[in-house]
DNA sequence: ATGGCTGAACTATTCAGA
């Protein structure tokens, strides 16, 4: 079984590059991030067509989240039930009998403003909502857009980024407290080339330059871990014409 | 210190992203 994550960065824009990533990588199960899409403007019937069924949940230009599966998707929950929400960032769902948290984490704009407050609160309920998620699950997994980058070789500048949105202490504590619940970050299972990120900015060809940060994951329950064998980012998407400004993660789960 | 891209919205300029 593979499964991967992408913040494809608008559906609407993006779906051709969607599409053509599946006919390359006919992952099982997608989780992406930022369709940016009110529910009526999905575009069901194309990735009917491209063999998936997919669960969904947007709102007008922000936010929006959506898991795309070739198997039944079962018990679809829309939201942190243990966090009022106006925007629309979390999707869970179960197949093939594991339990799958599909998450777009706020993105804090900057360290102390309002948004990084809702970043954190945000972030504390997800890891109460994912502790009895994972007590009810033993297959678990939350993939996602997390916004925050792990580790100083998860950042192509540290000293430039210590401190700042995404690698700020008190994100990275979060994100530890999340994984001591029993997850595992499935890229750091196995050994990895260096300066791997997942997210470039638009600008100052920072692409091209690998200026970087690894802020999209795949997290795994102990079993799930157990069973996992590979863990890839897949850069190819971000050299496409009109890319995403995140490229997808792949994560191989054995029987 | 600011802007550098990109996408979406009250098509022109602002907001937000990361």
């Amino acid at each position: 079984m593979k499964i991967a994550t992408w913040n494809v960065n608008s559906l609407k824009v993006r779906l051709p590059h969607l599409l053509q990533w599946l006919q390359a990588n006919p992952v099982d199960v997608l989780c992406i991030q930022e369709t940016k899409l009110t529910d009526d403007k999905f575009p069901l019937a194309e990735i009917n067509e491209a063999g998936y069924q997919v669960a969904y949940t947007g709102q007008k230009t922000y936010n929006g989240v959506a898991i795309l599966s070739k198997l039944p998707i079962e018990d679809v929950v829309k939201n942190n039930p243990r966090f009022e929400d106006e925007q629309q960032r979390l999707l869970a769902a179960t197949i093939g009998g594991v339990r799958f948290i599909c998450a777009y984490v706020p993105n804090g704009q900057e360290v102390g403003s309002d948004k990084y407050v809702y970043k954190l609160a945000w972030f504390k309920a997800l890891q109460e909502w994912v502790a009895a998620e994972m007590r009810a699950h033993e297959q678990f997994a939350i993939l996602g857009d997390y916004n925050i980058a792990p580790d100083a070789r998860d950042v192509h500048d540290p000293a430039e980024w210590e401190g700042r949105i995404h690698f700020s202490l008190p994100e990275r504590g979060a994100l530890q407290e999340l994984m001591g619940l029993g997850l595992s970050d499935a890229f750091r299972l196995f050994e990895q080339p260096e300066k791997q990120y997942s997210w470039w900015d638009y600008r100052q060809l920072a692409f091209r330059r690998n200026r970087g940060l690894r802020i999209d994951h795949i997290l795994l329950s102990e079993k799930l871990a157990r069973r996992c064998t590979a863990c890839v980012i897949d850069r190819e998407p971000r050299k496409w014409e009109q890319p995403s400004d995140h490229t997808p993660v792949v994560a191989t789960i054995g029987d």
